[in-house]
RNA sequence: UCCUCAGUAGCUCAGUUGGUUAGAGCAUCUGACUGUUAAUCAGAGGGUCACUGGUUCAAGUCCAGUCUGAGGAGCCA
């Protein structure tokens, strides 16, 4: 029987009146052969277990070590040291498991980032990460309440898939054909697909938007949450591949509602968050704030990290259209200094130090940027209507968000066949394969909208960590697929 | 994939213009102490200087290649 335990979480929030409470965890650190450091992840803060003299053998204490798990039964009462207000003085231990202090990688001590990425099997068990992953959590189940009270419905879309017209970057082979090289071949050569086990090819999915606008033609809004997977040689602190999209599409919404329906959304799920997760976000406000102590002034965030959250959930995002981007960049200073590495135009697709300087140094908050080049953007968005000659735009949407950079991509989607078809062609996408997909389009019709929304990113906003591979628990990069 | 930087003890790092036996703090182990807060104090052990090759009387240090990691860029969420 172990579930008579008490989590250390709601044990520190009793008063204490000489109760007898049983609690499991692990050590973190053990000090003065007296005072154990318990932790057992529902909270950031330890337990304080303090053992009296005489009441454990020579040889039980020295099994008390960083990493051992322990069951111990003790009296709530109130702490003696500063450091706390309560804490358990054990009647009775019991080492559920030894930790070879020798071999435990883990010290009561900083350790750098990169190498905790390296022990991701055991890096829960530090504060960072224990703080990090339960954000996680409330991210993510905040996402569920959200879509759910507005009567969305949550469409599991395929992992694997046999479109590749998506367009939004390389894709994860699937097979079962033998790849050393007898796998059955057509005549000119080519691997024969039609014997492989779904009988085409197939792919790990890129997107679940296509299957999302099916659903949301009769459901009128679904949202998807699932993994996504893409097989770009990107090494960067904002790329994975294996990485998890939310995913909503809204039948009877034009941009307008797509864009108010984003803006609420992240503010929810951030507020959800500030509710829930005080102690693990002041953690990591700190945490942040000692690091950028290391960094040249210039460098620094001008908020700390909870102050940047509250800026967010008390403003409203910047809406700018695409061309009004262009104009702010050619006026601005950086440019006129000829900063930007990258050409300014009206045209291209904004580079990273350009949606830097609009989100970082311009307006110093949420941006979103309308209505795209359609040049520059998917075959699925909607064409604007009346735009001048050679400035055709597409009613598109990205959200930008300060040290992130992208963090929402969405549109209105195209719903006129005649005008689908005609991109479809112009974007060499061959229309018999996406006949299901036009379909939508044939019968019954609408006027939708949808985004993506990345996970990890959020995460990554929210708690301020800086590198993406730090916010989901194995990263997935290329040469790296460990644990 | 491209550019830049890095790889020395379990961890974080120092190591001079190439020159004897490669150092520190923390961790670990042993002992002391016992109301500690990453406890403290004393002592001890711990190294294929990423790998391969080259230059040299001599390489942690110089050169070339490879691998790995980090930051930035591209692709994007």
């Amino acid at each position: 029987m172990f579930n008579n335990r008490t989590r250390i979480k709601a044990l520190l929030a009793m008063e204490p009146a000489n109760q007898e409470i049983t609690v499991m965890g692990w050590v973190r650190t053990f000090r003065n052969n007296q005072f154990i450091a318990l932790n057992d992840g529902s909270t950031n803060n330890n337990l304080q277990v303090v053992v009296e003299l005489g009441l454990l053998d020579d040889a039980t204490l020295k099994r008390i070590t960083t990493g051992a798990s322990l069951k111990i039964t003790g009296e709530l009462v109130a702490s003696l040291g500063k450091g706390q207000t309560v804490e358990l003085k054990a009647k009775s231990l019991e080492v559920l498991g030894d930790s070879d202090a020798e071999a435990y990688p883990l010290q009561p001590k900083k350790h750098s980032l990169e190498f905790l990425r390296e022990k991701a099997h055991l890096r829960f068990r530090t504060n960072t990460f224990g703080a990090v992953f339960r954000v996680r959590h409330s991210l993510a189940f905040a996402i569920h309440q959200f879509f759910h009270q507005k009567g969305f419905v949550y469409l599991h879309t395929p992992i694997i898939t046999a479109s590749d017209a998506e367009g939004a970057g390389e894709m994860f082979r699937v097979t079962t054909l033998p790849m050393d090289g007898t796998a059955p071949r057509n005549e000119d050569g080519s691997i024969n697909y039609k014997e492989d086990f779904f009988g085409k090819s197939t792919n790990l999915t890129v997107s679940g938007q296509l299957e999302g606008e099916l659903g949301a033609m009769a459901f009128s809004e679904i949202y998807t949450f699932g993994p996504t997977f893409r097989a770009e040689n990107s090494n960067t602190t904002r790329h994975l591949a294996e990485f998890w999209m939310i995913e909503p599409e809204m039948a009877f919404y034009d941009i307008e509602d797509n864009m108010n329906l984003a803006e609420e959304f992240i503010k929810f799920i951030i507020r959800f968050a500030m509710d829930h997760n005080r102690d693990d976000l002041e953690f990591l406000a700190q945490r942040l704030a000692e690091e950028e102590k290391a960094l040249p002034q210039d460098k620094r965030s001008e908020l700390g990290l909870i102050e940047k959250l509250e800026f967010v959930l008390n403003n409203a995002f910047e809406r700018i259209t695409y061309t009004e981007a262009i104009d702010i960049l050619l006026n601005s200073p950086a440019y006129k200094k000829k900063k930007f590495q990258y050409e300014v135009k009206w045209g291209i697709d904004l580079q990273s130090e350009h949606e830097r300087y609009l989100v970082e140094k311009h307006f110093k908050k949420p941006v979103i940027v309308t209505n795209y080049p359609a040049a520059i953007k998917a075959f699925y968005m909607r064409l604007n209507d009346g735009c001048e000659e050679g400035k055709q735009t597409v009613a598109a949407m990205d959200i930008l968000a300060p040290g992130i950079g992208e963090i929402v991509g969405g549109s209105q989607r195209e719903e006129r066949l005649e005008n689908l078809l005609k991109r479809m062609e112009e974007f060499h996408i061959p229309a018999a394969e996406m006949d299901w997909y036009l379909d939508t389009r044939r019968f019954g019709t609408v006027p939708h909208a949808g985004f993506g929304l990345g996970f990890e990113r959020m995460v990554q906003f929210v708690t301020g960590m800086t590198n993406i591979r730090d916010v989901i628990a194995f990263a997935r990069t290329p040469k790296n697929c460990e644990f």
